[in-house]
DNA sequence: ATGAAAGCGCTAACAG
DNA sequence: CTGTTAGCGCTTTCAT
């Protein structure tokens, strides 16, 4: 593989030329900048990062975090990412923490040292603390909304109230709201939204906890066990509420005749279900690609430095509510 | 951030003994070795990857690609390669080729710029040829059998065999197989299996195309307009039999009555369906790890080289058969 | 067993 | 506008 003394010595300029007309900077004489191209070309030479990394400390390299990448939510978002990174000239190592903190540390302090250029967090072991501690940008996804750090998310609050109400809305009198860990994360605010959303002839009772399909089928089967007249379930995210879908129809209950289900992420699966799992949309895609132009921006020092960004969740009805 | 040199300084010694030290070469004196250990304690000084792949032009990162992470397996099998890869002391950078040959090379051209150790590749898009070339280790995950590549997959065409003969011991009579291309991947073994487990006195169509969960659908539901008395579907991935289930129950007919339906890979989606969704399943974790611990082996040139390891996958039966 | 020094490929002063 | 040169932090001869 050629280097760029190669380079330099077949354009017949020196590597501080050759160099500056790699990163665009100072100024290179039309004759120059043609006889570089021409040896590149001919050499087919392609700057060695490594190289570059080591004398600016700096990589292109952008680390996605996600609690499960099971989970199907996250595999849409690491897309979007993914997409958006790679078109804008930046490599994602997407790192699964599997809800484990030992391993997201771990991951972090392996990128640390290969110089990441910034991190996307869309998990919530850590404190904001130690990411900001990190000084270099970060941009939290999904993530609690009075976060430190820059973040994008959705109306967490006021979709999820929306989703709530809707079942209420359509005839569910006594309803669970499957949601996550209290202490972290956007389970808390939608929590919030779906008691905002309850009124006084219903009964209700928010269960906390893991939402990983497994937990949430779980605790569905366990609080119908306890109480068969539940007629209305609001999951904090999709995954859960087909681990509840899947406890319902176990039981021996009818979807939506017998209980309604809300969730929350829009997640495709929930259409390939059957029935179609009724939700609280965000755009996924969009998600993704906000976070990670917010990111790069960063990284660039770009002006604009919008560093809130609330995208609006809607409410998608399928075959999951009467 | 401390470099060797100032670990060379507080332990007295000089830096070639402390990378010496670093990777366990040559002979480095017990009172050296623990006034280094000490000094990289206090200092806690870890080795600079970027300094060192430039040196060695190695890194201990791995390429991992993928056609669709959208595709549930596929995390899956992310997770097991990670897992394993992390405990070995490697980094996995995830590559979604989104089914696209241009951004397969794309991120293989960046992986390569960055000194990457090995591939694992998962997609079908490029030709071995191409991946011989890169002249690096790889191997070949859930690809063809008869590759040059060293690959690890399961007995393809038997599995095959064996859920499709399972559906006429059910009762099939008319089916239908959902195959992908056939001039590359896994799939042309399965169809093959599929076809060999057909017998006299049933017909049978296989279906080739893409093996995505929309084209599934939509083929699936085409099939049963041009013939409602298709009565099982075996379909070459569990993603694209989800596509078929929603179609079949979509068009009003009852899965396992009216038809029956088994797929391949066995992902955990299959348990989440209703009904749950017979299946071959693979060994899903296994794959992911044997792969990886295969590529680190030849990365670090260990003696043992099995290069072709064929693991065996099984019925799972669950609701959408009789 | 250990140190000195060259060099991996590139960028960034500095000098012109 | 361009060239010279000193590193970035590490590994690796080559001596000793």
């Amino acid at each position: 593989m050629a280097n760029i003394k190669t380079v330099a010595k077949h354009a017949g300029v020196s590597v501080a030329t050759v160099s500056r007309f790699l990163n665009n900077k100072d100024y290179v004489s039309q004759e120059a900048k043609a006889a570089i191209e021409r040896a590149i070309k001919e050499l087919n030479y392609r700057p060695n990062q490594v190289a570059r990394s080591l004398t600016t400390k700096q990589t292109n390299i952008i680390g996605l975090i996600v609690p499960d990448i099971t989970n199907p939510f996250f595999p849409q978002l690491a897309r979007a990412v993914e997409d958006t990174a790679l078109s804008l000239g930046y490599t994602v190592v997407l790192c699964n923490s599997d809800e484990q903190e030992e391993k997201e540390k771990l991951y972090i302090e392996r990128l640390r040292q290969t110089y990441v250029a910034g991190f996307i967090v869309a998990s919530n072991l850590i404190s904001e603390q130690s990411y900001l501690e990190l000084n270099i940008p970060v941009v939290a996804l999904d993530r609690k909304d009075n976060s430190q750090l820059p973040y994008v998310s959705t109306n967490n609050f006021e979709a999820a109230k929306l989703g709530s109400a809707y079942l209420i809305e359509r005839g569910a009198t006594n309803l669970i709201c499957l949601s996550g860990p209290q202490n972290a994360g956007t389970f808390a605010e939608r929590a919030k939204g779906f008691e905002a959303a309850m009124t006084d002839n219903v009964s209700y009772r928010i269960v906390e906890g893991d939402l990983r399909y497994q937990y949430a089928f779980e605790s569905t089967k366990e609080a119908l066990a306890q109480d068969r007249t539940i007629d209305g379930v609001f999951a904090c995210s999709d995954y859960a509420a087909l681990g509840a879908l899947k406890a319902i129809q176990e039981a021996g209950l009818r979807v939506p005749e017998d209980v309604q289900v809300v969730g929350y992420d829009g997640i495709e699966l929930g259409d390939m279900v059957l029935p179609g799992l009724t939700t609280v949309a965000q755009p996924v895609y969009g998600l993704g690609e906000t976070a990670t132009r917010m990111l790069i921006s960063k990284l660039e020092d770009k002006e604009i430095q919008q560093t809130r960004v609330v995208l609006e969740a809607s409410l998608c009805v399928r075959g999951t509510t009467k």
